[in-house]
DNA sequence: GACTAAATTTACAGATTGTAGTATAATTTA
DNA sequence: TAAATTATACTACAATCTGTAAATTTAGTC
């Protein structure tokens, strides 16, 4: 089975639609950790043997099913033929359709993304680094206590401790081009704002 | 075996540094789904009944590593003795801090935090708004190409691009308080900088 | 040295995994 | 429409993993 040319047959198509849609079933259900093949190919109401047709394992059906959300996104993105001249009306187009996307497909995206599928590590840090954030905030804006130069109290604090841990993780994987000094003087450039 | 309180005995400390050591090493060597209990036990070198005594499973292991590391990370924040009353100065040492911190155990952080513990999904929709936030950085510093503002370009787009995705998933957990368009808005209010 | 608690050893039932071979059903093509 | 192709179902199997139990040995504490 050619995994990503050939898919017309509807049996396919409809074997893998009722296995991603067990699995995001059991996902809102149970920790990943739990989730077999049996409990999946079960739910779906597939012989456990078809699963094996379609995905090497769990992981690999996970890839499949983020290859199409991939897909998915940059259809609704509508780029324009190329996606190098844009405009900054563009930009804003895009971010809103970006926004809308994920609105639409809430139930998706809510399980693949923002269920406890963040690894236990990075939700504490994330945890951490949001407390510390707020009570920042909150010390700077004793005034304006909910918004800041118009942007909500609550938006703010989810940007600047997602940024923070981002960096942080995708500084760690480059192996720490920069010295901590270095990187922490880029934070106060970038947060002056907020 | 009251887990938190009493673990003076040299042979609990013993016993969970192994087991937590072989399984950073595991993490290191092989994706999480393929850690077994079995496997854990016998590259620690302890016999796999003793780690039931420790931990109700690997999830639960996790969990208790994980409660160690944020007590480490408050550790080197350096918090004096009140954590509320703190200047624009104390702000900047906590920063250094946690940089420096993450620095000197780089090793453990680099497996539990930036190794492929990450979700596929939010990893691959962070690659994906990672390309975005580049080619838009690359639109507007057509002359300053390597820094803007002084940041770093490298930078100021692991930050931009963790800062979209955290709040999108804050903001899906949350069950889309704003909508689309607002929130939309409130993101070019805070990279106005960048 | 006696007492206490941790770790080991052996054993077991139940579940999961991945693969194989054959049979049946659905789809496509000639 | 009939034949050829391909997907799915069914049954079965060995290997591994899980979680728990009981009795024993080892190490630490008082």
């Amino acid at each position: 089975m050619d995994n990503r040319t050939i898919r017309t047959d509807p049996r396919v198509i409809r074997t893998r639609q009722l296995l991603k849609d067990a699995f995001i079933e059991l996902l809102q259900e149970m920790d990943i950790e739990k989730i077999s093949v049996n409990r999946i190919a079960e739910r779906a109401t597939i012989n456990r043997v078809t699963f094996y047709l379609h995905y090497k394992d769990i992981p690999d059906m996970m890839e499949k099913i983020a290859d199409d959300m991939i897909e998915d996104i940059h259809r609704s993105l509508n780029m324009t033929s190329e996606s190098q001249p844009m405009t900054e009306e563009d930009d804003w187009t895009m971010l809103v359709n970006l926004l809308e996307h994920f609105a639409e497909n809430a139930k998706f995206y809510k399980v693949v993304l923002a269920s406890r599928r963040t690894p236990i590590f990075t939700e504490r840090l994330l945890n951490l680094l949001t407390e510390l954030i707020t009570l920042r905030i909150e010390r700077m804006g004793g005034d304006a206590a909910l918004t800041t130069n118009g942007v909500q109290k609550d938006i703010a604090i989810w940007y600047g401790s997602s940024a923070l841990i981002g960096t942080i993780v995708a500084w760690l994987r480059k192996d720490m081009p920069y010295t901590p000094v270095f990187l922490a003087k880029q934070f106060t450039l970038m947060r002056s704002l907020s």
